[in-house]
DNA sequence: TTCCCCAGCCGTCAGGCGGA
DNA sequence: TCCGCCTGACGGCTGGGGAA
């Protein structure tokens, strides 16, 4: 049985108390049912204790148990897949990544494109992508983004290389062709003059090849920090997605062995009823 | 309406694990 | 050994539901 293969799911006693532990539990007895002899072997507490100190990822226990029950779906390695890249969106690989005051993420990727994410939304759903005609190859270890989340009049402002910021235009009306077709709802950018210098809110980001101050280095620290946990958030978003696939497949799991039991025990009766005549 | 409780979600930290 | 990923643990926030 598979659940037997798998006995690391089984948690250490002392880790906190969680539905899933309620359910592994469940399928468990319910599994012993089935295959009491196989359940009977004895094994050192160290050993186990061991054992269970650590339980695998969710996507690999779901993983080897959906290669052994063909039931049971596979958790994706790339979240992009199962929730797709909306079409004609122009993706580039991003090369830089910086998080600004309001909590959105900037990607600049090679060739000047900038893609901005909403923490709000999930994955590339969120992501709008910014064409730099203009932007020609970036001074060496100059590349600085400064972003302000709203100027004097309400639009949000980008500052780029070059003395210029790239302005968010919800009209749209500047925004090539293409872009406008690809985007669809997403709000459009236009390069302009700054309309202030560093309006509030402003965050600045360098690259690692530029810092030489004792500042620059404090400010590559926090952009550093920003990253880890930026990048801890969203694993920490889907280990909590792979825990409720993890947990709805024992839930699955719970009910069919259910199934299964009960048919089992109404088998055992009918074959006892069979073997045993009454003798009266 | 206000207060309390509970469940769910999220961000962060800490520490283990696996690959380079 | 180092680094990045994964996940348990913790605390905060929020919304729903029930009692006063």
């Amino acid at each position: 049985m598979w659940w037997h293969q798998h006995n690391l799911c089984f948690r250490h006693p002392i880790e906190e108390d969680y539905s899933s532990e309620d359910l592994e539990q469940k399928v468990a007895t319910i599994a012993e049912t089935d295959e009491s002899a196989e359940s009977e072997g004895v094994i050192d507490p160290h050993k186990r204790r061991e054992i269970l100190s650590r339980r695998p990822s969710y996507r690999k226990i779901l993983n080897e148990l959906s290669s052994d029950v063909p039931g049971i779906p596979k958790i994706e390695e790339e979240k992009s897949e199962e929730e797709g890249t909306p079409p004609n969106i122009a993706m580039a690989v991003p090369t830089s990544i910086y998080q600004t005051s309001t909590g959105q993420y900037i990607a600049i990727a090679q060739g000047g494109a900038i893609q901005i994410s909403n923490p709000g939304s999930d994955g590339v759903q969120g992501l709008q992508a910014l064409a730099m005609t203009n932007s020609g190859a970036p001074p060496p270890g100059a590349t600085i983004v400064q972003y302000a989340a709203q100027s004097a009049d309400g639009t949000q402002q980008f500052f780029v290389p070059g003395s210029q910021v790239v302005v968010q235009d919800e009209e749209a009306e500047l925004a090539p062709s293409h872009m406008a077709a690809a985007t669809g709802d997403m709000p459009t950018y236009q390069i302009r003059a700054p309309t202030t210098a560093l309006p509030q809110g402003v965050v600045m980001a360098a690259s690692p090849g530029s810092l030489h101050s004792p500042q620059q280095l404090a400010e590559e620290a926090t952009r550093k920090r920003e990253l880890r946990l930026m990048k801890n958030r969203e694993a920490a978003k889907e280990c909590r997605r792979r825990k409720k696939e993890y947990v709805k497949c024992l839930e699955s799991r719970v009910a069919v062995l259910e199934v299964q039991n009960k048919k089992l025990i109404e088998e055992l009766e009918t074959l006892k009823d069979i073997c045993s005549p009454k003798t009266d």
